[in-house]
DNA sequence: CCCCATAGGTACCGATCGGTAACATCCTTT
DNA sequence: AAAGGATGTTACCGATCGGTACCTATGGGG
């Protein structure tokens, strides 16, 4: 599965075959059949563990912040910049195979729910801490990031990196409720 | 090649085959590959030709409104409110197919310099209507716009329409050096 | 020590795909 | 009417891919 993951997201979905799925695990066809019903089973598995890991960091910011929603905040921008400056510059895993996936392909619906969460997470933490118009701030930071880590692969990747900035002086000037 | 760039956009350009373009357009095989020395040819031609068409509705926006950077700044916001509306749920053609290519196909470059094309309009469009911060302010709109369109495909078309609203606040607010 | 579940290896199947060869056909231009 | 270029049709090639059958080996538990 850690070879699936690597080689899913450095060279996408389709160009990789099983077989070198398989051999990249230092194993081979068969025993990956063992595990994996199918590629497309192999393809759910591999994008539900992406959504796991990635509620698992929310989880992980809210826990270690309870009743914090500034240091939630500032944890979270945190680990955007971290995701931004430390990560591949393939973008985002799941858009990648939203974008190599038909639409009808069940995968597609763990990333829709996974994406939908993120927005949602985003509008609680906003309204957490006291913006206004949490939604629309949810919005535009979603966007943001989704389009930093799309524009990684076409060569925007010093534009990319500008977006904590960005987001930073967004969150610092939008209006908020009581401060 | 309008039949290759409807399949290229519906389904993604790995999934479709040779054989299915040359019959979408009412052809065959042969007759398409007396045209296009190879299916890596025919994908860096329609990774040009959207690029030559965005360029075009830029240039018809320059040349609309010469020495009137303000309604270029309108014109290019009704266009952008346009694609969000009315183009496909699929994204951005020339993003998608940056995901799904490898970054030494041919076709990349094409890509590459596109987008970084439209960046530096965004930054002169910027400059021309006297905004301070002109880069900043076109990493903003450009990364939200790319954010919008990949969002399209991850279920999140509603959010994606909202980014117009976004746009205008945004470029309403943004402090400016003489108006 | 034996047994059985698990993994390794190999060969294979059917389907698809990119690309080509050879030939028939049509349309146009002079 | 003749000729030449572009197009249509069919069949095919080699390669790759997803997926399976079959057999061997290994190793841990009774």
């Amino acid at each position: 599965m850690a070879a699936a993951r690597g080689l899913f997201y450095q060279q996408g979905i389709h160009p990789v075959g099983v077989e070198a799925i398989a051999e990249a695990a230092l194993s081979n066809k068969m025993t990956l059949y063992r595990h994996f019903k199918s590629k497309d089973d192999l393809i759910v598995e591999y994008c539900s563990e992406l959504a796991r890991e990635g509620d698992e960091v929310w989880e992980r910011i809210n826990s270690a912040h309870p009743d914090a929603p500034e240091q939630r905040l500032a944890a979270w921008v945190d680990h955007v910049e971290d995701v931004l400056t430390h990560s591949g510059e393939r973008g985002c895993a799941l858009a990648n195979a939203a974008v190599e996936l038909a639409p009808q392909h069940p995968a597609r619906a763990v990333i829709d729910a996974y994406k939908a969460r993120k927005r949602a997470h985003l509008v609680r933490l906003f309204k957490a801490a006291n913006y206004q118009r949490p939604e629309m701030l949810a919005d535009e930071v979603f966007l943001l990031f989704e389009g930093a880590r799309i524009t990684m692969q076409c060569g925007g990747k010093p534009m990319s990196l500008r977006v904590v900035k960005m987001l930073r002086n967004l969150l610092a000037s939008s209006p908020r409720k009581s401060c």
